[in-house]
DNA sequence: GACGTAAGTAAACAAGTGTTTACATAGGGA
DNA sequence: TCCCTATGTAAACACTTGTTTACTTACGTC
């Protein structure tokens, strides 16, 4: 019989780890107002009041999640020579894994975690971008950057076409490419 | 004292179209969970029930409201030589008036609003679009549009930079011209 | 002018929400 | 071993929501 860990069934860590990874699934999938406490602290196997007490809120628990889920490394890592065809790669095959993007736009539509979500997009994506481009059109850049995922991202969200919904379509994901590309090159 | 046109206080026809104008307004503001019956039908001054009596409820009234908001024309009615120029214009300048992403990004969270944005979307501007660019590209060319449109929208909507708030970048939106005009062009 | 139907209103309804309160209990230190 | 506190639970709370039901009233028709 090979030796376990022990896991002490009560950890105060442990289970606010628990319900804020439980939070960053259920917010992606159902949105902000949709994902009620009940369904994150029921996949995190725990009682709906620690919410309130661990993070004190509802909205608290998103920007926490958000703010987890939000790691500009995951664009400012790639070199530049072939920035466009590997943060495609990226965002195309992996994107909805590596990209807090589904789960701020399904956060939209509350006032207040839309509050959340554009400092966070701000404060998270937009200043570190602007740094990594540097140079006296970064900012520029930097809005180009957060435009073309932004669509790309709102596009398989909100449009679910059949033509498009398996692999993107190769001439598609070529421009892709050469726009992100374009915008490290300008 | 003038004639004035008679004006009956019961007609139904008028009072489903007050409702409807109110529902563009409140769900386009306040988006589609946050949109209350309540403040729909008080804007219009009429009851609340008169929403289900007469549209079936609140997500039929979203769907009438996003139906009479969309209109590919105004995209198709533009000349293809100009066309950049011209639908950013009408995009960064009165694009809040005339285009109904925003109320679509803020419909994102309700999982049943988002099915009906999804369709609508696709039926009354995916497919338009693409009989009007026509051609074997057709699909790709409108998939770049939409990208491009989501993005900008999206954009404005969701990251109130003060460096962008007021007008347009001179250089950011030359981008965007000439992203719209190379869809046409391409 | 009386009447019946369409138009509109007010209020109750039923369901779901996040949060709080009161209570139970596991587990380590004296 | 005995507590005492941190951890967790169950249930009630307070509130909002869209919708339905019962009722009132204005308008066209005979």
């Amino acid at each position: 019989m090979a030796t376990t860990i022990e896991q002490p069934s009560r950890d105060a860590d442990r289970t606010k780890a628990a319900i804020l990874f439980a939070a960053q699934q259920i917010f992606a999938e159902k949105g902000f107002a949709e994902a009620g406490v009940r369904d994150i602290t029921a996949l995190a196997g725990v009682n709906p009041s620690l919410v309130s007490r661990y993070f004190g809120g509802k909205l608290k628990l998103f920007e926490a999640a958000l703010d987890a889920a939000l790691d500009p490394r995951l664009m400012t890592d790639l070199p530049k020579e072939n920035f466009g065809k590997l943060i495609v790669a990226r965002f195309a095959d992996e994107g909805d894994r590596v990209s807090p993007l589904p789960m701020m736009f399904r956060a939209a539509g509350d006032s207040e975690a839309r509050a959340i979500t554009a400092r966070l997009l701000r404060d998270r994506v937009f200043e570190p971008l602007q740094i990594w481009f540097g140079g006296e059109v970064a900012a520029v850049k930097a809005a180009r950057f957060m435009m073309v995922s932004l669509g790309f991202f709102a596009y398989r969200d909100q449009l679910p076409l059949a033509e498009f919904a398996g692999p993107i379509e190769p001439s598609l994901r070529a421009w892709l490419e050469s726009e992100f590309q374009a915008i490290v090159d300008d």
